[in-house]
DNA sequence: TTGTAAGCGTTATCAA
DNA sequence: TTGATAACGCTTACAA
């Protein structure tokens, strides 16, 4: 195992001294081309590479992202994370940095604060919002740099997400178009801002058609696939014409749900949801639902730490290409 | 915000040496109990925490672990690959080390390299296995560390995996048991050795029945809704009694094609899958799985490799603590 | 344009 | 039992 060159043996080889084959490898300071050419033909060939740990030292610096998972998402939230992921790796690793993935329980800020303490992360991105954040709170409070992903109520947090009012909106006003008079909307409230931004979308949609919504048939207590069951239930004896989910999971307990009571979709009932999977592509019928690009939301996020970083002041982004995507539960 | 503490500001402020301190906190080298309690007590008081980073420069270190998480992983391999990480998380949490995920696209091993180059990773964990996996050889070629979760082939590589053949072969004894005796093995190839150990398991399966299986009843060509449509359709005409999917995924197709074929689970043909997932729980008719326990995979896998960084030499293991969860599709 | 030398915050070696 | 002092590999004033 041929031990690895430092920035000095590359400096003795060159008869140059460590500062100017750092220079040249920075680009940083005045430094002739030739010697640059030198310096970096030579480390081409003996492929050398800088120790980043030594660098980060040296810098206070660790090109390290941590990246929040929580440890209750389901296997519901796992698409949502990865493509998340996948944007934020596009971007780390075009810029020299690393992810570090810190599990989170419960929201408890121990282990991010172990992350921190460490000094193993220059900055962190949280890859979901809730309306009192925790780790929010101390991120903030310890002025560790980071990033959102979802929408966040506090407006000093720098975030990013998709347009979801304006998606929900037009989604809603879609089925309303297609003749549905009666929607209900069936989700569940655990505080997400994002449950919150569905409603508003909702709303909106009958507002934009010049409808209005029967408020009653909100319900934002789809817990399980029983209460699901109880939700269905109620809503057959309350002239519904179609339904909406705010996301994949209810979906697929209302499909259920609406199965073991001869309910047909679309004969009977219209059905969408707020959040596309890939299952609803798949089930049968399959369902209309909302695309988002969440991948691209992982990079804009990651863009914007490593802009924090560089002393620049990225501003909070949302993104307005979603694409409904109309399937046979709408047909 | 406060200035972080170094080790150099303690030891003034205790009025010792910073090598005092560095051997109260790290417990090698003589030192006497008295000094040790006051060093404890006042970093204990005044919340010092040594810089990791700077401790790895100095020991040649990075206290991170490597994981590798394929870009390729579908929505069916989510849960298996977040059940790895929290055990691979308890773990590294318990013993001073962080997770530093590295994408990687298609096998390439570039990715990876770079986080070795850059020495961001004490080792690495590879959260699948193929026949000539690019990415071991490469570790292995470059004397990194690395455990693999699943089953190589070659004997050199550290790895962790569940019993499948046994669990194969139980799985498939127990639908023997129940009265099947043409039972069809549908599966994908795509050179995983997973796929060979399933295929081992129902043969064994049968052996261990003391029955013959019809190998032509094997089919390894599943790759998607429409060819699991024409594997069916094939069984159809060949007095099949049973069917074993591979996986949750196939089980999902499987399910769809006989719906499709007015096929009847489990009254026409019995149903089981050879892992197991929540859907198939909630799936109906429920479908029966192995359950293996992932997290435990993840965790061993870690545990192996700091043994490793500690000299110590672990053995591959094999967990053979799987559970049959037999539900309605084999009623 | 280049070099010297002092950090960065630890650990390790060798004396005392 | 403790303490100087030199690493670790890099960056960065400050000099030349």
């Amino acid at each position: 195992m041929a031990p690895k060159l430092t920035i000095a043996d590359v400096a003795s080889a060159l008869g140059v001294s460590k500062t100017t084959v750092s220079r040249a490898i920075s680009g940083k300071g005045r430094i002739s081309e030739e010697t640059v050419r030198r310096v970096h033909e030579y480390i081409g060939l003996h492929n050398y590479k800088p120790n980043v740990v030594a660098r980060g030292l040296a810098q206070q610096k660790t090109y390290n992202i941590g990246v929040i998972c929580s440890t209750e998402y389901d296997i519901f939230a796992y698409p949502f994370f990865h493509a998340c992921l996948r944007g934020i790796g596009d971007v780390t690793a075009a810029n020299g940095y690393d992810i570090l993935i810190t599990l989170v329980e419960n929201s408890k800020s121990r282990d991010l604060q172990r992350v921190v303490d460490n000094c193993k992360v220059d900055g962190v991105i949280l890859t979901r919002t809730t309306a009192n954040d925790p780790l929010a709170e101390y991120l903030k409070a310890n002025d560790i740099p980071f990033a959102a992903i979802g929408t966040s109520p506090d407006p000093d947090v720098l975030q990013v997400d998709n347009d979801h009012v304006a998606a929900c909106s037009k989604l809603t006003a879609s089925l309303l178009e297609q003749g549905c008079r009666r929607l209900a909307l069936i989700g569940l409230d655990e505080g997400h801002v994002i449950t919150r931004c569905r409603c508003d979308g909702f709303l909106a949609g009958y507002a934009a058609a010049g409808l209005t919504p029967d408020r009653t048939l909100i319900r934002l207590d789809a817990a399980d696939q029983q209460h699901v069951g109880r939700i269905i239930d109620a809503l057959q004896t309350r002239s519904v014409d179609g339904i909406i989910c705010m996301d994949e999971k209810i979906t697929g307990q209302v499909m259920t749900a609406c199965k073991q009571r001869g309910i047909h979709i679309p004969d009977d009932w219209k059905l969408a949801s707020f959040y596309d999977s890939s299952m609803l592509d798949s089930s049968s019928p399959s369902v209309t639902a909302i695309r988002f690009d969440d991948r691209q939301l992982g990079a804009a996020a990651a863009q914007m730490l490593i802009d924090l970083f560089n002393g620049r002041q990225p501003q909070s982004r949302v993104f307005r290409d979603y694409r409904i995507i109309f399937r046979e539960s709408t047909a």
